[in-house]
RNA sequence: GGAGAGAUGGCCGAGUGGUCGAAGGCGCUCCCCUGCUAAGGGAGUAUAGGCUCAAAAGGCCUAUCCAGGGUUCGAAUCCCUGUCUCUCCGCCA
């Protein structure tokens, strides 16, 4: 969520910003609800006022013994109309926050204009990918003839974007997340944490999944006992949602928080699955374990203090490059442009990792800098150096997608005979297993 | 699932209808005193928003004592609904 602050005084400034992301801000009806609100306002605090001190004359007048009927009833000749102003302020201020929340974050000044993926920039490469001189198989292709992928099976108990694993496979799965854990945690000054995979709409708010993306999400429909009140009494909605990522609950930890300026910058590391209902890409990635319902990630997500949060970013994400390195992965670094960003991000990289089966780099890593519009909307701040409350910022990055890597280990590490290499530094937790298959 | 207790400021904790944004303590900040890893004295110390002001400072005002409703001229305090925490019992990986 952006200040709105920022929008009340410079409004063409946001609305020029914004456009650079293809969004375009209704200005007029913005200017609209904060002219009614301010009028509102000032007429609702007015007759508060005037509540406020009759009311304590009342008190003063009962304590001299004195009668207060006149001074009651004057209260009372206000009490509808200030009834209805309430009524009115909370509405025009719900407007205003539900205008609020469907704005993007700003992109930061380093961003490239663009529209789509195409303008993205290339911002390094590493690694070669390697020239095979036999015919390569992709990971759908290795894995079923090792028996160790089942596509169907997965299909027979779940449906379509289920994928299941056997075997040295599944150990490799379960390999890599524990390596990348351990790189996380014992060498880039991580702290694991273990969390729910089930959220509430609160935190979905929080990092951003709501109110505008709640077709991607998996939802359990729930319903608290509690009534709310109104004319129409109906149950409170008190519905959780799967996680799409341990960004939601991570981020969600410092929710609502002050913590001790001291503390920052908070650095975690979480391995869990991911629910991603793929709406609107329906027919993309069909084939294989690129794109599914549920996946394995390992997430970074660090809190820190607004002036460091762009060097925070750059060492995020060479976090996670890291990782891909001594996988002796070949991949590419690319700057998302302004077009081609998420909801809440202000600049994000994209980690491609070269997959042969494809011929193609293709995303394994997601690392973005969300400033203060995650902290706005979760109210997550820190104690500055003069002891006052701030907005902290909020980075994450997948450090990596589980599923897409192991893809990428298979297809960069096949052999003529169908068998696949474990890359050395999988080893020590494939209890030493040098080959898959074969 | 059953029974009970609780939720107040950064923390502890008082407050059961009026002048309470909230005593007191701790912590923190500044000043004074003290020549010393201590103690004492004084002042200050919530957040968000609105109005005023060229702006800052300042001033005035509104809201917030878990959340949402209600009663009342007036609610931290009374009533209702919920959430969470703790204790005991049951069940359970």
């Amino acid at each position: 969520m952006l200040d709105i602050q920022l929008l009340r005084s410079d409004l063409a400034g946001v609305a020029q910003r914004l456009a650079t992301r293809g969004v375009t801000l209704d200005v007029a009806a913005f200017e609209r609800m904060e002219a009614s609100r301010k009028d509102i306002q000032k007429q609702t605090q007015d007759l508060q006022a005037n509540r406020n001190q009759l009311s304590k004359q009342v008190g003063q007048a009962k304590g001299r013994g004195e009668d207060a009927s006149a001074l009651i009833a004057e209260v009372n000749a206000q009490a509808d109309k200030l009834k209805a102003l309430e009524g009115e302020l909370t509405g025009i201020q719900g407007e205003l926050d539900q205008f609020l929340a469907g704005i993007p974050n700003l992109p930061h000044a380093s961003v490239a204009a663009g529209k789509s993926a195409d303008d993205n920039v290339e911002v390094r490469r590493i690694g070669t990918p390697r020239a095979f001189d036999f015919k390569v198989k992709d990971h759908v292709d290795l894995g079923e003839a090792l028996g160790l992928l089942d596509f169907n099976t997965a299909g027979k108990i779940a449906g379509a974007r289920f994928s299941l694993m056997k075997g040295a496979l599944a150990r490799m799965h379960r390999a890599l997340a524990q390596f990348m854990l351990d790189v996380h945690t014992q060498e880039h000054g991580y702290t694991e944490v273990y969390v729910p995979y089930l959220v509430n709409a609160d935190s979905m708010r929080g990092t951003g999944q709501l109110p505008k993306f709640e077709e991607d999400l998996f939802k359990i429909p729930r319903q608290s006992t509690e009534v709310e009140a109104g004319a129409d009494a109906k149950p409170r909605d008190a519905s959780l949602y799967l996680i799409p990522t341990a960004e939601v609950p991570v981020t969600n930890m410092v929710r609502g928080e002050i913590v001790a300026g001291n503390t920052l910058p908070l650095k975690y590391v979480c391995h869990s699955p991911c629910f991603r209902s793929e709406a609107g890409s329906y027919g993309k990635d069909t084939r294989g374990m690129i794109r599914q319902h549920q996946f394995d990630k390992v997430e970074l997500v660090q809190m820190v203090h607004p002036a460091s949060s762009y060097v925070a970013h750059e060492e995020l994400t060479a976090h996670a490059e890291s990782i891909l390195q001594r996988l002796d992965l070949p991949y590419r670094t690319m700057l998302l442009c302004t077009g081609d960003m998420g909801f809440s991000s202000a600049k994000t990289y994209d980690l491609e990792v070269w997959l042969p089966g494809q011929n193609a780099y293709r995303e394994i890593s997601s690392c973005s800098n969300f400033e203060a519009f995650q902290a706005r909307r979760m109210q997550a701040r820190f104690r500055n150096d003069k002891n006052k409350p701030e907005l902290l910022h909020t980075l994450n990055g997948s450090a990596l997608a589980v599923g897409r890597t192991l893809v990428a280990v298979m297809e960069n590490y096949q052999n003529s005979d169908g068998s696949i290499t474990v890359p050395t530094a999988l080893r020590p937790y494939m209890g030493g297993a040098e080959r898959i298959g074969a």
